[in-house]
DNA sequence: TCACCGCCTTGATATGGATCAGGCCGCGAA
DNA sequence: TTCGCGGCCTGATCCATATCAAGGCGGTGA
């Protein structure tokens, strides 16, 4: 820790150990004995690297050499179309594997941008896949990370497909605080990292209805927002919202 | 073959291999040297199993076993919400692996439906991951694969979340006219397997949207349709209404 | 042969969210 | 301190698609 002073501002990366990481029960690591996890330290994460915000992490059509987890920070990926259509695919935190798009092709299909100021364990792909055939916990878990981006997916299609504007940010607000929660931090309060427009973006939805949904939904008393300040004070409501509504 | 009639009709599997399938180029096994192949036939896929129109292959909630490479026939993915809303979440063709949805959890999470008699190779899953293990080829053919499928998603959100209907009609029919053309069949000379409400639920707009839609393409003259066959007589047409539009 | 039924087409009208427009707030720079 | 700007909120209006409604076509079973 303290040797870090030493080393300059711009070194994008410094030695990682999963045996060793807060993250390892949410992360690729999931499932291994300590023997396994000491295996693949130092094999698996080689480096980790800084993003700060607003620079991206890997772009779309960049080759594909590593797989990248998230360790600390948020980042959004996005895909876009030729004509300049953008659209948010994801957004992730602590623990997730970003970059899997990449496998198919060699290249990568989409761009990732840190949303605050952030740190990745860099995971080279031939590492994995190797190590993948040592360590059979390892490679089961790698396919439940890809087989959970698959149905999560399936969940955003549900979403765009068929729910109304406010059923949508109830399911995108729910399962963002789910997801903190799971990560020890508080269910009702949270700090968007992201804007009006990239939420909007994400929910095939324009900014000023989001805008107009979040001052529905603190009229309702399911939630007071202030900027990107958010406090839920019903999730049960949202639930419901999302649940009941005739579609 | 010849022996196959002397099988009772509701016999629901047969012998399969690998090395000897027509699909084997665009399926699970690409990539394999003959050796490798010859290696997995009747461990990989131990049956193949028939599927009459309308029947379900898996349905959501159902234990995970297999996952199932489409031989014969033509399947609809779909997952549901509680309150009955419904989304096509995908439509799959031969040499297309279904069922990966459940590696997450150990359940399904989608229904399998086939939209015509259909036959599947069973894979099951604990087979699939001890041979990945010894066949590093094989296991990275099944990462491209679920890759590969995260990207075709990442497509539908982009096609949902910022497309207009005669984008998305566009971008549904060019989509299955590539993929019929890698198989060796016409791409311009399609018959639909599904109803025009379940295109709709794919690109999440009503059925009578998608009607109006296919009269105005033919009024175009960018095809011809007559109830489920379809002439595509411009597909450059229909490419540049995908890209060159204002989204 | 006829009648029914599922699937599709087409027209009329309704509506949810997009678009356009104006203004506010908080923050960083001069 | 003021200025300018990005991000956000809110109102007015528009429009793409949903919804409601009527009818056609073709296949299937009696």
């Amino acid at each position: 820790m303290d040797q870090s002073v030493f080393r300059p501002l711009h070194t994008p990366s410094c030695g990682a150990a999963c045996s060793s990481c807060n993250l390892r029960e949410i992360c690729l690591p999931v499932g291994l004995t300590k023997a396994e996890l000491e295996h693949i330290d130092n094999r698996l994460v080689a480096v980790r690297r800084k993003v700060v915000r607003g620079d991206t992490l890997y772009r779309a059509g960049d080759r594909f050499e590593s797989v990248y987890a998230v360790w600390t920070g948020f980042f959004k990926t996005c895909v876009s179309s030729k004509d300049g259509r953008d659209q948010v695919t994801g957004f992730h935190m602590g623990g997730e594997l970003i970059g899997l798009d990449g496998i198919d092709t060699g290249f990568h299909e989409a761009d990732a941008v840190a949303l605050e100021d952030s740190q990745v364990c860099v995971i080279p792909y031939a590492e994995l896949e190797s190590l993948s055939l040592e360590v059979a916990s390892l490679q089961q878990q790698f396919h439940k990370i890809m087989s959970h981006e698959i149905v999560s997916n399936h969940g955003v299609m549900l979403l765009l497909g068929s729910m109304h504007a406010e059923q949508r940010l109830a399911a995108f607000l729910l399962n963002l605080t789910h997801r903190l929660q799971a990560r020890g931090f508080s269910a009702s309060s949270v700090l968007l990292r992201m804007s009006r427009e990239e939420i909007g973006s994400f929910l095939g939805l324009k900014l000023e209805t989001i805008s107009r949904t979040f001052s529905k939904f603190q009229n309702e008393g399911l939630l007071f927002v202030r900027h990107r300040q958010i406090q839920v004070t019903d999730p049960l409501g949202l639930q419901q919202l999302l649940d009941g509504a005739t579609a």
